[in-house]
DNA sequence: GATGAATGAGAGTTCATTCAT
DNA sequence: CATGAATGAACTCTCATTCAT
């Protein structure tokens, strides 16, 4: 805005690729995954080709949109483990916080959850990133004698994710449900 | 063909409603609750408008799928109440037949989560029928003192239905983490 | 229009969709088989739907609008060999009749000539029924000793059909030059 | 740097328009001459508005990339007539000509065809610069008594190059209904 | 009542063409 | 001059829904 007329046009194009995930982002969250690629092409102001140029397929959009996001969480990972006072807690804190991270970002678990060929992408790029992250946690737990041994990181993972589909609905409360299987997950 | 033909209509649309409902299931269960209203008529050897006469909407069919379902889980839980050793493990019991209902009948959690408005009746109606009996069970736990106190119903009851979605993948195992949910709800 | 109002719906459908093929060969002259479906829809005052219903490919409509066509030329050969004066005025007849039925038809010999994958069912019902038809009439001239024996007939149709492209410009004159083809046929 | 840019610039614009017609040829042949510009400017190693800056209509394109070849057709007819045994060969050997050029040029012939606006150019100077030869050609083997007098050249020319028309097939053989069109050119 | 033909909105996708850099 | 990002018209195909028979 104020001298980066230089080298504008990858600038310009990396501006409109990050107004398109926005964009993106806002869409999904109000009409689902399965939005019209034209509604997002409206939606941050460019047309549809645009879109297909950035991101060939759906996936690859939507992938992009949650990038960022699912990076934080893989960071937040061992960040919480160094911080807390028991393993369990930092499950228990990393387990919260992706819990807000999909609530926020309502619309997202229903991506996750889906089966669609089209979503294959995600959800291998979802899981690949964050499995791994949550298996450390749960190792750690379960090595500190915490929680039950063997809890397979994957379905504990996908379980919290479904757990979060319809968020928005006054009347239910992931956050309750899940606090149960974070619960659960204690030796008693 | 005179003087039986009011009666036989009537017995005739039942039996074409119960073919109707049949066909409607077993298309569910393949291409979703989504599926073409061309494909359940065709299923059934019907005309789509025959579908559309008794069915308005598609949130009609639906329910009416799976009302049948609906309220044989009903009638399970004052039964399993009376015939288990605790309140707890009716409760238990019960939700395990629960997800076996959904589980089994592959596409209705998906169905249930659905916040379309084409769902709104079918969540409605699922949820009535089935949340006293939850409420039921989860009130005698309570009584007796197995389990915490204040648990919403319709909470744990979506929560549930929830973690059934994808029950189809093998790399995901719905009864774990519900068995994690119920083992949660213990008092420690 | 007088009393077919009995069995009606069938026959409006027969009705339909043979207006549908004289539009859509109207537009196929006008814009060629690749116009699009919309086109011919509109052409014809139905919805793009019923275009797909009743041809689900570009290819189905496409052999439908020549289907006629293409049978009354099957039947012209062993009429004209009936009663033609040689072997070889026999066949030049017919390909008179192919000639002007291609010319006529503006539009045909260009999809004829398309090795589009669209066209290969339409390539192949043309070539399958006129092309024995030709043969047998190669075989009778070449049987009296007209014509140059081995001509395959498959190629010859092909070339007559190619002569036809581009009929409607006044400066060129397919038959013109047809007529050396046939002319190069004769026995010298 | 500084002194050589005048000049040095003219002739990279040469080499690149060049480049730019020998990859649309090689373009044309593989993807006929309704291929994308893209897919051209990719050849090309340039980008699409290279292309039309150089050739502002697909035409221009065109009509550029068959020049050579129509040139060195052109060239080809006194020199035939000047070294052949008759008029007549000298027209045949450059028909022959002719048909190999538009064979190996796979596409060029059905460019030929197309009574697109968008190919009249095309039309126009493939016909205007070969024409007269082949008028020539024709003359001088009227003149000679060897063929029939009165062919308009420019229906032979269309005729012949309306049979090159799906030469790659292997079914199809244009030689020999072109030769027929030679043989019925003859005087009997 | 049942049928299924017809309608037409809507979604995905491709590309010719323009124009800011 | 060259580039290629952006635009948006155009096209194909699908299906929910209506309604004449």
């Amino acid at each position: 805005m104020t001298g980066t007329s230089g080298p504008r046009k990858r600038a310009d194009a990396q501006r409109n690729e990050k107004a398109l995930l926005e964009a993106a982002a806002a869409v999904f969250v109000a009409s689902g995954v399965d939005a019209p690629v034209r509604d997002v092409a409206a939606a941050a102001g460019v047309g549809v080709g645009t879109i297909y140029r950035h991101f060939p397929t759906r996936a690859d959009l939507v992938v992009a949109v949650y990038h960022h996001q699912i990076e934080a969480c893989v960071a937040a990972g061992p960040a919480l483990l160094a911080r807390s006072a028991s393993p369990h807690a930092a499950l228990a804190a990393w387990i919260d916080l992706f819990v807000d991270f999909l609530v926020t970002k309502h619309g997202l678990a229903e991506a996750l959850r889906s089966d669609q060929d089209t979503f294959q992408t995600l959800h291998a790029r979802f899981l690949d990133d964050l499995v791994p992250v949550c298996a450390h946690l749960l190792d750690a737990a379960a090595g500190a004698g915490e929680i039950v041994p063997g809890v397979d990181p994957l379905v504990l993972m996908r379980g919290i994710g479904n757990l979060c589909i319809g968020a928005g609905d006054p009347r239910y409360d992931p956050g309750f449900v899940v606090g149960l299987v974070v619960a659960g997950l204690r030796l008693r």
